[in-house]
DNA sequence: CTGAAAGCGCTTACAG
DNA sequence: CTGAAAGCGCTTACAG
């Protein structure tokens, strides 16, 4: 039989009840005799009929979707937090969509209503926050009051502290601190760093922890060994390239602090170009611990940030309602790509 | 103002219309005064109104989201796809969901309705095969017979001849046959073979044009150099380390032919634990052109399969409606893992 | 235990 | 140009 249209009328007429009664043993809710439970079942499965969700929302306000805002998922760390939190959603009934970040900070007039971050009567929201020039960061915070009204929303990544929203973020400039005490503990004075933006105005931004790295080992801050990017491995090449054409030999840095791990190989090949040894003439910090991180040679010490647990975390966080603020787990993940410096 | 939930019948109410007008005026459809339409547009503004996709999709029947299976997220391949595929999505008006490889071949029932497929009446599935046990591949034609009924199917990824559907399809026997052929062309002649399973039915396998490529080449076809494995790196390691450890120095192979190039990147570790150089000793091909690839050391050969591409145009047949069938793009991406033997 | 009715927020003939 | 009414496929009080 399995007739694709069937609905809830053509099973109850079925089974000779109203659609109240199919809709009870549908949801195991009420109370129907053995005997009527059993008629409507054998309709349903003779009909192959499956409820529509869409039906079912309309009633109870409830899309069992929840929205996800990635800055790009090309970059194979925000597939990793996709991933864990399509995972822990489904695991909670939820299924996630995908948007693009200019919905919230473009102009969303442009795209169809079924696209609508607003339309979609979403259950939640998971914003996956960058560094942002005060400007969008702005834009951001009103679209983000504007949308909190209908639905519970988080915060990942790194977000600065004047988002007043639940929120799991990574201590950075913590981490980028630590990195280089790191690096100064082996031995190295010409530290550079590669990092992603100075534009936004919070403090838990890389290169803030940087600076405070390199104050605490009382060593000098050269503006010709900080450079940013976009945070591709070609950006990565670039700009330590950079580096190296703008400076004496006697002058090149002997470790350098990337963004990302995409942007520390394209430092390795920047160095592998100018025939450096690796780790011996230059030490390099990566972050997020790519799969690829420990095939690399050298293997590249990095920084683990577990985004597929941020990803599942965000979820139970958003859907548990609670609003606090935490601090994403990450650990230190030593290889081979840093050596010691006499 | 901004009133959160305003109904189209707030915006009626407001404007002094019928919500038939206001729902004119949203669709650009039927002719409204244009007096009228200021009105109703500044009631819109005013209470800052997104009309529910939902509702809307309970009268047009459509959903404007469609479904897509991938086997896991994980292996950034996927990832490819899945952004390939949701740009171009979006680009039509879509949002895509995710399913679960189990949500068609496995026990539905154990779902919340709100995520079974059947339930979501979604508007276009996209489901990427690979190969498959038979009993499993018989499970999921019967699956997709009765989801065909409801809405348009595409497959993608290896997809069996015997599946009668809209599909686009790497012709995988003969890459890997092209791939043989091309290491013989080097000199090689004890050529390895990381596979993924030997189970499925169809011709169209890795292994077949493994096998086509050795006889062509009247290499003789030893079973210590073919193996198999889920596609990790390490399985990878672990299968190459394999056929080292159960044959003599003089018998390992000289070449190896990876599943893909997480496989080929353990097949790389495998190798120098054994002291191997590479690619003087060995020579290694993955598949699918991770963007690491030209980052190992050696850059690895690969194919590049295009898998954003890939994802954009299963879109672009799934909705266009057309039956066809296409070969998957695809393309040698020559660098330095694969060396000359004499 | 069971059903009639109202309602969720829209769109679409059908009249006027 | 505009509106009343029916309908999309469900759920949920409210009666019985």
């Amino acid at each position: 039989m399995s007739n694709s249209g069937s609905t809830i009328y053509d099973i109850a007429a079925e089974a000779g009840v109203s659609i109240t009664t199919v809709s009870r043993v549908l949801r195991g809710s009420g109370s129907v005799s053995a005997e009527t439970k059993k008629r409507v079942e054998a309709a349903i499965a003779r009909h192959n009929y499956h409820p529509s969700a869409i039906a079912q929302g309309m009633t109870s306000k409830k899309t069992y979707t929840l929205g996800m805002i990635l800055p790009k998922l090309l970059n194979p760390n925000y597939a990793m937090i996709f991933t864990g939190a399509n995972d822990e959603a489904r695991h909670q009934g939820h299924l996630i969509s995908l948007f693009p970040l200019r919905s919230l900070i473009g102009d969303e007039t442009e795209a169809p209503p079924a696209l609508s971050l607003a339309n979609r009567r979403l259950d939640g929201l998971i914003v996956c926050v960058e560094y942002l020039p005060p400007r969008q960061a702005e834009r951001l915070q009103k679209t983000l009051k504007e949308l909190r009204q209908y639905m519970p929303i988080v915060l990942i990544g790194c977000v600065p502290s004047y988002f007043k929203y639940p929120a799991i973020s990574y201590p950075m400039a913590d981490i980028t601190r630590q990195a280089v005490s790191y690096l100064v503990g082996l031995g190295h004075e010409r530290i550079a760093f590669i990092g992603g933006t100075e534009e936004d105005q919070d403090e838990n931004r890389r290169d803030v922890g940087y600076l405070e790295g390199l104050k605490e080992a009382q060593l000098p801050c050269t503006a010709s060994y900080r450079a940013f990017c976009r945070g591709t491995a070609e950006d990565g090449e670039a700009a330590l390239e950079g580096m190296f054409a703008s400076l004496l030999p006697a002058y090149w840095p002997t470790a350098v602090i990337a963004l990302n791990d995409l942007v520390a190989m394209g430092c390795i090949a920047a160095a592998r170009k100018r025939g450096l040894k690796l780790p011996e003439d230059l030490s390099i910090i990566g972050c997020d611990n790519l799969y690829c991180a420990p095939y690399l040679s050298p293997a590249l010490t990095s920084i683990d940030t577990r985004q597929q647990e941020l990803g599942a975390n965000a979820v139970k966080l958003l859907l548990s309602g609670e609003e606090k603020r935490l601090d994403a787990e990450w650990e230190f993940v030593i290889r081979e790509s840093c050596g010691r410096r006499e």
